[in-house]
DNA sequence: ATGGCGGGTTCACTATCGGAAACTGAGTTT
DNA sequence: AAACTCAGTTTCCGATAGTGAACCCGCCAT
């Protein structure tokens, strides 16, 4: 995680989506959520100003969408970005859901600082995302900004050691086995301090279910 | 066409994310990334794949980029969209509050089956609750009940073997470093099917205020 | 059949994007 | 001060996205 936004990075795409270096199917999402609501390319057409033929193609992967046109989507019809990205996972309302992940069999998500395994990402609706994150980060200044995400974060140390950079507080070293809860609006970066690359477990709490 | 505010809010609310009426300016944040970083738009573009010309362009609001050309850019910042909309502008009321736990330092709290050590209990207003457990239970049979609770909880192997028997599913076994989400309602309990005691983090969510 | 209709795709055209190169402006060097 | 460099902007043009209209279904009703 580069910035800010590794980890709330991670919470979005931990709604289930593919990691941004895939082709990301667009076009496929678009065209389920739009049968899973029942429209037809003319109600889409309505709602977001695009035209009929428009829609048509970007279901179809014939074109891709300008950044303009994937906003009037994602206004008209009322769904974030993330959302729209999101890989159809239509999942039942009913209790007693649960979903496996075996060790390593997450998403990876790399980035130059930190590298996600987004675990259970095969439930869209929940209340927390849990992920297992291999920080490669060794100073605090490959870091262009804090990393700050609405809601609470835990984090446990899995293997290694690491400096844990707050925006209000001393920085403080966790070992393996150490935990820590804290508001993760407030700034917060993770360096690794032992040889190798820590490996710490993260789950944070996600926005209003 | 099917009415839309009520689906249109329904979508939102399931979705559980507010709607994105600003106009986001892709533009000026990336902008504010490069610099942020300090690479000029020839570093941007040797690193995206995009002409010098078109970044400024982007940066610029000159142009609305295609789909395919914002893909370029999180891929070659290694960074991530959410990243890319969101301004690392903070919001204003951080707490701040943090709970450290040492490894071994929770609220050790010993039952027949399992030995819970509750982790970060300085917190009292906190939305998930992390704790550690030693799974003694090598049968179904010593417990008299199925365990359950209100909300979700994520669970990983820390050591050991486990197997998992829920209400719905088939027992599943789970060995170190494999994890499960699962709405805990639905009657669950674990026992170790290893030669020593398993150990398993698990996080719950609370019931919110 | 036949015709009308609603939903989706294809076509022809215009608007706009993306890239190479030219341009501008601020330093630096000589 | 001319020459050079470097970062960013603007220009020009080929490529492509976005649009309305035409077209192509399957479906229903006389």
């Amino acid at each position: 995680m580069t910035t800010t936004t590794d980890q709330e990075a991670a919470l979005r795409i931990a709604s289930g989506r593919k990691p941004l270096v895939e082709p990301l199917r667009l076009g496929e999402r678009l065209k389920e959520l739009r049968l899973a609501n029942q429209w037809t390319l003319e109600d889409v057409s309505q709602r977001t100003g695009l035209a009929r033929s428009t829609l048509s193609k970007i279901e179809n992967d014939q074109i891709s969408p300008t950044f303009t046109a994937v906003q009037k989507l994602i206004n008209g019809l009322g769904i974030d970005l993330p959302q729209l990205l999101t890989p159809p996972r239509a999942q039942p309302r009913t209790m007693g859901r649960r979903d496996l992940t075996r060790s390593g069999g997450g998403q990876h998500h790399p980035t130059p600082t930190y590298e996600h395994e987004l675990l259970s990402c095969e439930l869209a609706q929940k209340r927390m995302i849990p992920f297992k994150t291999i920080v490669r980060a060794r100073s605090f200044d490959e870091f262009s900004e804090w990393v700050r995400h609405d809601g609470e974060e835990f984090l446990m140390v899995l293997d290694g050691e690491i400096c844990l950079y707050t925006e209000f507080y001393e920085p403080l070293a966790l070992a393996q086995g150490d935990s820590i809860y804290f508001d993760s609006d407030m700034g917060h970066a993770l360096v690794s301090v032992s040889d190798q690359d820590a490996v710490v477990l993260s789950v944070c709490t996600r926005a209003d279910p």
